[in-house]
DNA sequence: TAAAAATGATTGAGTTTGCGTGATACGGTC
DNA sequence: GACCGTATCACGCAAACTCAATCATTTTTA
């Protein structure tokens, strides 16, 4: 990638987010952050962005505080997340769900050669300069406060395509090993994907063993894989194993 | 092949990518790093191109992307994107084209009460922190030199939805009246629009009449309406009045 | 055939990049 | 306010890369 490439598009990143921290910038742009600081400071020299400690902020809307940039890793859905991605082969193809657990595996495949398919608009964002990712969207109505596609036109999109593993979130999973969701508009996509996908593929952390919601997205027997952690409810485990699921501990 | 033609291929290459380094040109056309050089020093002094360092930056021309290099035209082409949202009463759903002149566009539509439905990931970016507009996104492969979405799925998105307005872009308007684009891809995806679109309204500014292109997107009497500037070429507006297409003048 | 133009290889100069180092700024605690 | 640990920064350096100029060779033009 060229210098003047890169640079746009860390003006564009800014844009998005109104501010991007060096180390995040560094990784999503795969440069080093000493290279990063060098484009801020010339980018902030041609006034496209205002130069901040710790990272930029874009320049019209430098109105949000900065606080959040250096935002803390939540380490174990991290890990979780990690081991999700270790499943995946280079040449196959990815379905991510909406939320940030799936987010979070977006951000394990960076510089993967993976084709990835998703209606979530952070891992559209997430993804977007990774070259080496082919990336799809799905059609929908964009859900602000989720930052995710949704509806018929999503359900018509998936309905075209097939993937090899989908990455599925949850609220929660129901003792008899039902997988659940907080918002009812949500499960018609969520069970499209399941159709599309030769594997299944939850993530869950401890919080979510046992757990609830108002919708039921799928039973047990539909998933391939549970990624979990290990001191995750153990009655759920046994239930999810019974149902032919593997269940991974992270 | 004659020096001409490969020129004529270095800026339609950089046109499909948005940017290219001179190690990759020189592989695509078969030539050594020097003879690149010197082609695209040449390109840079006939403005056909910029120059930066280790490649060369698609030149505003077509409708590609890249919008904040070069804001030479910028002033005419904001006033003919401000007409153009002039027409749109709220309530109505507006499809926008891949391209800067429809992010123009979009940027004219904040706070509107509106449904806008779009491919360009410019305009999703845009428009996606207003609450006022009902934003759709429609499906699709990710190019990401343009920004933009194509494919199989963006064509089956369209087949799923119909809007009130069009705005389209080009990279020229033939004197003939044929609406064309510089890329073959983007031209199923345009067609698909089209058909989707109660009104077609086309975007061009003077520099586009008369203009070239490789593909042809329609026939003027395909269009509804097109807004341009008062001191585009006469010859051509007076053959698209002819086939029933409203000029307008911003 | 001879002049002109284009090409590819070479070379030394200029740029960019990543890493290490010591200096500086930040946030929390006393 | 003074202090301290952590994170961030600017600077310098070496390696890799890119560039413009030059020259010999090939191709095109007159």
């Amino acid at each position: 990638m060229l210098p003047k490439q890169r640079q746009d598009q860390i003006v564009r990143a800014l844009r998005a987010d109104g501010a991007g921290g060096v180390k995040v910038l560094a990784g999503k742009l795969g440069v080093s952050e000493a290279t990063i600081r060098r484009d801020l400071e010339q980018l902030h020299a041609e006034g496209r962005l205002t130069r901040v400690y710790g990272g930029a902020l874009a320049v019209d809307g430098g109105d949000e505080p900065f606080a959040d940039v250096n935002a803390v890793h939540a380490e174990e859905k991290d890990r979780i997340a990690r081991r999700a991605a270790e499943l995946v082969t280079d040449g196959e193809s990815v379905l991510l769900d909406i939320g940030t657990t799936a987010l979070r595996v977006a951000q394990h495949l960076h510089g993967r050669s993976l084709t990835v398919v998703t209606s979530n608009l952070a891992v559209l964002e997430e993804l977007q300069n990774d070259e080496q990712i082919e990336l799809i969207v799905l059609g929908g109505f964009v859900r602000r406060s989720y930052r995710s596609l949704v509806g018929y036109l999503t359900e018509e999109s998936l309905r075209q395509i097939h993937v090899d593993w989908l990455f599925l979130g949850t609220s929660g999973v129901r003792p008899d090993g039902r997988v659940m969701d907080s918002t009812m508009i949500e499960v018609p996509v969520k069970r499209a994907m399941i159709k599309a996908a030769d594997r299944v593929v939850l993530l869950a952390d401890r919080t979510k063993f046992p757990g609830h919601g108002v919708a039921r997205v799928c039973e047990p027997g539909e998933l391939t894989m549970v990624v979990t952690e290990p001191d995750a409810d153990e009655a759920t485990r046994a239930q999810l194993t019974e149902a032919g699921v593997e269940v991974v501990l992270a």
